[in-house]
DNA sequence: GCAGATTAACTACTTCTGTAGTAGATTGAA
DNA sequence: TTCAATCTACTACAGAAGTAGTTAATCTGC
């Protein structure tokens, strides 16, 4: 599989990966907020699920500690959540809109920003 | 808890309740497409635990079948699926909008629309 | 060189999801 | 009235996810 599904806990350990770069099994677990922060070992169990699904590996070794590194982009694993959320809004990403603007989530800049994103798009396809 | 977390089968089994309003689990059953069909009891199953999170409800009996209605809202529970995704993104929608272009799902009358559902709750907002 | 700290590696257990079989009750038709 | 079809209710099981303890290897400072 080219990127295999990742949970939440997993997710929030490969953004540790993304923003700070290689890290060990101890600097991943300290960086969660103290108060949600998972034991030690938890955290190790989910580097070597992440390590099976080959979203991390292995660089080098520190002293005792592996140093691990993202080895998939963030890029990609959004993507895959937004694919799998449009699954089952049937492909359709209006319910998503009306949802995002009732939540409140949703700016005039947002929009803005994203039409112009995609008016540039038809441009592009125009000219090829 | 108000709103459950759903799964997506258990998703898939509420879109035939809101599409076709109180149905047996035999009528939900067949309503899946012949490919990817569960098993009459795998459905069954489902159906119990949603209606355990209270998500479903039985209205009624005709002859030996139950029959469930939804006792939750497409809305709600979409909602539901979206605050979640909000929640992996930091609350941000921009990063969501921008794979939502990305994967081609978003178009410029989404996008437009999007813009006047805004402005017309700005234009509320202000007259409050 | 050794003892205490740190780590990797393995194991364990729970809950949730998807999947489905079985047993016993209930119907409806002949 | 009896029997086959249909259902409900219960049970089972595997895989993913979350959580964490244990054991044995490895460092590192003294």
């Amino acid at each position: 599989m080219p990127l295999p599904k990742l949970s939440k806990l997993e997710l929030q350990i490969m953004e540790v990966l993304w923003q700070r770069g290689p890290c060990s099994v101890r600097e991943i677990q300290e960086s969660f907020p103290a108060r949600k922060r998972p034991a030690y070992t938890t955290v190790q169990t989910m580097v070597y699920r992440l390590e099976v699904k080959k979203a991390v590996r292995r660089t080098k070794k520190i002293a005792t500690a592996l140093i691990f590194e993202a080895a998939v982009s963030r890029e990609a694993a959004e993507r895959r959540l937004i694919d799998d959320l449009l699954s089952v809004f049937g492909g359709k990403s209006r319910p998503i809109m009306a949802h995002l603007i009732e939540s409140g989530a949703l700016t005039l800049e947002d929009v803005r920003e994203a039409e112009q994103a995609l008016l540039k798009i038809a441009g592009e396809e125009k000219s090829e």
